[in-house]
RNA sequence: GCCUGGGUGGCGGAAUUGGCAUACGCGCAGGACUUAAAAUCCUGUGGCUGCAUAAGCCGUGAGGGUUCGAGUCCCUCCUCAGGCACCA
């Protein structure tokens, strides 16, 4: 009687002697003796929410799981680690929800991750487990702060941030959805002016640009992350501010940052932003301008400031504005310009000031139009090329056709003195040269990367080691006194202030300066979400049990740090969602520490794959509102582990999006059980028969051959995160297999295990349960050695022969001949269908060796 | 508007990178087992013409091109998804 496939049976006792066997331990080899290259697999950590592990999460892990199994199997050092991303919002407003602390609630909802990854088979080294919110990690995030702040890459100011109502807390500008709301809490944004830490990423622009080049990465991302820093060449222009206020020798400059210096000559007007310099020196009296545009300028400053960027940013919006009554000198002409103000200009990019090129940008256009200032033709597509202006109104004859419109491209020339005749590329050249020799402008670079904003009035996250002393300004809290641990706290919510609730904590918030003893009051605000996950993954790879009393946090780190085995990540696998925030982030802080000599890698991950999202059999986001969320704990309860992992790798490309489809789940759980039938007819035999002896029994060649090639095709498509055609391979395989078990030639025992071998990183319980029950074997299959394909060469290859293109026949040809023409001919020439169409006709032969025929008939 | 990916049976998707299009799975149809259903197993399954498991034609978003040969390369267009968007 053979036993049934119910892997309920045997999956929990597996977890249980895996773990006593240590089989998922890290191997670090003593010198790094072995010849092959260490993997540091890694899937982004999860936020551990209350409602426990979704099936999404189930396939991120599962493609970092299969990927450590087969590296591990193939000898190479693996470290394949889990942990736990747990401060911020999303744990915090779960916590407000259920009115519970979140240091109660957070510690549960691990524990319950933590066993739904067991159930499901997951190999981590749960040694190195550990939570961001552990204060022996936080106070490493707090020390690696310091190094920063000390190294000046942080520094707090007050400015206007974006601000969350209903969350009470400033927001960095990437926490803001593009509709204008928190993408947290999907609540609208306002603005307010608080005291932020601002982190210096612009700093690094320039390299984190840079070394995009060297990473294996989805291009989609690169994009995205290049966009994101949005580097663009172009030049700085100086314009000098007529008025009769200036003292004489008293020279004022309006800067602009122009991509298009060749346009020069056609500037009718200067726009600078309502957060300009200027407007602040008009209000303060500074200039002498007529106080009605005074009273104007003041109202129309005032409410674009209160305006967010995304309203002032609206493209459907119309452009408004407010003319100084300013003018500017123009650099190369000496004519007086206009100097206007207005809120499509934006002050945080470029110099906040803009040079007006109504014949040659769109928005300048759009503007000059509204207010009838003049417009300047200076480009032309070509020389010939015919334009009018009437009435503001501009119109160029494109291909026969007048169309009105800015002419934006590059192009000849004109109306542009010395330099008329010249292509735009050669004018932003010389144009450039000119003003610098006039030391009225430069070449220059422009990012559109801002600073990050790097404080949270927010109660769940790491406190912020600073000090702040009336005598000495900020200090950075003293080594020996960290961590500086969040304190457990009654009332935790926001405070109607705007101020995290450890403002409400007097014995928090009182202490003393390190510098100079005398009181002093600490940070209050946390840090963002964001924290924790920077340099997570270096925590993983670090030996965290040695430490040496007294021994400085700086040579700890070192040591255990700098010429670290695992690091950087090999394999980095995660949502696309991360794309820019969270990688970002992560790849500045360790160009950061590689400056401060703490690592000697410049790029965290070396490798990234994105993985699709699961989505409900309804196609839409699974949620509980639509009651349509799958629990993994219900299908592992109902087809096993295995299945569950089988099914979410084999449904589409890694990458892809997949909507949930139960038919198709069982369809992998009958893969599993024919697999499991097949093995029982084997252990029949073997007791029955010779099959388990020494003695040599007769082998279906063919399945052999198959059995060889699949092993091939899966080698090659796990190492490419294929794991749906390595499945496919798989099961093609086993259809085969199935039927020569019925039959009395077979499998030797050898190649029987190696099928269950490259299983095993899909199915690592079912191949288990056989590898030690049906074969005996005593150590696990998942330590075992990876099986290497042997060439079987098939004695016949099938040809397909096509007539004129189209396939006709298909020939079998002997293996030795295939590489002769003419032999080939000659078995072609032998079939019916294609002596039917080649009888009688003249015709030329073209063989590809081993692959196709076609005649063509001349 | 700009950037990046896609578009292949009823569905999810394969295709050795220019060489038998639709592997594998789901679904569907027919059959076996069963009093019956479920489960399981077997057979078939791109479309059209045909009694046909005969023969042939058409077929990878649309149109054109290169080639002995195109899902794959080139040009034009349509369309879907994601990202960015007054960045001067």
């Amino acid at each position: 009687m053979k036993d049934k496939y119910q892997p309920e049976k045997f999956e929990e006792k597996w977890i249980e002697a895996w773990e006593r066997e240590g089989v998922y331990k890290t191997c670090q080899p003593a010198n790094s003796q072995t010849s092959k290259p260490k993997q540091y697999v890694l899937s982004m950590f999860p936020y551990p929410s209350g409602a426990g592990l979704h099936v999404g999460h189930v396939r991120i892990y599962t493609g970092t799981d299969v990927l450590a199994r087969f590296f591990r199997m193939n000898g190479y050092p693996v470290l394949h680690p889990m942990g736990w991303d747990a401060f911020g919002l999303p744990a915090e407003n779960a916590a407000i929800k259920a009115k519970k602390n979140p240091m109660d609630l957070v510690p549960k909802n691990i524990a319950n991750f933590r066993r739904q990854m067991k159930m499901l088979g997951f190999s981590y080294d749960w040694e190195r487990e550990f939570s961001t919110t552990d204060p022996e990690y936080y106070k490493w995030t707090q020390w690696l702060f310091i190094q920063f702040f000390k190294m000046g890459l942080l520094y707090k100011k007050e400015i206007p941030v974006y601000y969350c109502p209903s969350c009470k807390t400033g927001l960095a500008e990437e926490e803001v959805l593009p509709d204008g709301t928190h993408e947290r809490c999907q609540k609208p944004i306002t603005r307010k002016t608080l005291p932020q830490w601002v982190f210096q990423i612009t700093k690094y622009a320039d390299r984190l640009l840079e070394d995009l080049k060297d990473l294996d990465w989805p291009q989609g991302i690169l994009e995205m992350q290049k966009n994101w820093i949005g580097r663009s060449e172009g030049a700085e222009i100086k314009f000098k501010i007529k008025n009769q206020k200036l003292k004489i020798n008293e020279e004022k400059f309006i800067k602009v940052f122009t991509t298009r210096p060749d346009t020069l000559f056609g500037v009718t007007a200067l726009v600078v932003a309502p957060e300009h310099w200027l407007i602040d020196e008009i209000q303060n009296s500074k200039f002498k301008i007529q106080k009605e545009k005074l009273e104007e300028i003041k109202k129309y400053v005032e409410e674009a400031k209160r305006k967010l960027d995304l309203v002032r940013t609206d493209l459907t919006k119309e452009k408004t504005g407010v003319d100084t009554g300013l003018k500017a000198i123009h650099p190369l002409t000496g004519e007086e310009i206009p100097i206007w103000v207005a809120d499509y200009v934006l002050g945080w990019y470029g110099e906040g000031a803009v040079m007006v090129v109504p014949a040659h940008d769109e928005r300048d256009y759009e503007f000059a139009k509204k207010y009838g200032l003049p417009i300047k033709v200076v480009i032309l597509p070509d020389k010939n090329s015919k334009f009018k202006i009437q009435n503001s109104k501009l119109q160029f004859k494109i291909q026969n056709e007048w169309k009105e419109e800015a002419y934006t491209d590059y192009g000849i020339l004109v109306n542009s003195g010395e330099f008329d005749g010249l292509t735009s590329e050669q004018a932003i050249e010389k144009i450039t040269e000119k003003l610098q020799a006039l030391n009225l402008g430069k070449k220059t670079v422009q990012y559109k990367l801002r600073d990050w904003i790097f404080s949270r009035q927010r109660y769940w996250g790491e406190p912020i080691p600073m000090v702040n002393c009336k005598k000495c300004g900020w200090q950075p809290i003293d080594e020996k006194d960290l961590p500086l641990k969040l304190p457990y706290v009654e009332s935790y919510e926001p405070l109607e202030s705007g101020e995290s609730p450890l403002a409400a904590i007097p014995e928090f918030v009182t202490t003393t300066c390190p510098k100079c003893g005398g009181p002093a009051k600490r940070e209050t605000d946390t840090m963002p979400n964001w924290a924790g996950s920077c340099w997570y993954f270096i925590r993983f790879a670090q030996n965290q049990k040695s430490k040496i009393k007294n021994q400085k946090l700086e040579e700890e780190w070192k040591e255990k740090t700098k010429n670290n085995f695992f690091l950087p990540v090999d394999w980095y696998l995660g949502g696309a969602e991360h794309a820019v925030l969270h990688l970002l982030y992560a790849r500045f802080w360790v160009k950061a520490l590689y400056d401060l000599g703490l690592l000697n890698f410049k790029e965290p991950f070396l490798r990234l794959r994105n993985v699709g999202m699961v989505l409900a059999e309804d196609h839409r986001k699974m949620s509980k509102s639509f009651g349509n969320v799958i629990n993994p704990d219900d299908v592992v309860k109902e087809y096993g582990a295995d299945t569950l992992r089988l099914y979410e790798m084999f449904m589409a490309p890694f990458s892809s999006e997949i909507a949930w489809s139960t038919k198709a789940l069982q369809g992998c759980y009958r893969f599993l059980k024919r697999v499991w039938e097949i093995y029982q007819k084997l252990k029949v035999k073997s007791q029955s028969a010779s099959w388990r002896t020494k003695v040599k029994i007769e082998e279906d060649r063919q399945l052999v051959a198959k059995l060889n090639k699949t092993i091939k095709k899966v080698t090659e498509d796990i190492s490419q995160i294929k794991f749906n055609t390595a499945i496919a391979a798989m099961m093609e395989f086993v259809n085969d297999f199935e039927k020569s078990v019925e039959s009395d030639k077979n499998l030797s025992v050898e190649n029987a295990k190696k099928f269950l071998q490259i299983l095993a990183p899909f199915a690592p319980f079912l191949t288990e349960e056989i590898w030690r029950e049906v074969f005996g074997e005593k150590t696990s299959i998942h330590l075992s050695i990876w099986p290497k394909p042997e060439e079987v060469e098939d004695e016949e290859i099938v040809i397909p022969v096509q007539v004129n293109g189209k396939l006709r026949a298909t020939i079998k040809v002997k293996r030795e001949t295939y590489n002769v023409k003419r032999e080939i001919e000659k078995i072609a020439l032998e079939n019916e269908k294609v002596k039917k169409y080649l009888e009688g006709k003249k015709y030329k032969m073209i063989y590809i060796e081993g692959k196709i025929v076609n005649f063509i008939i001349v």
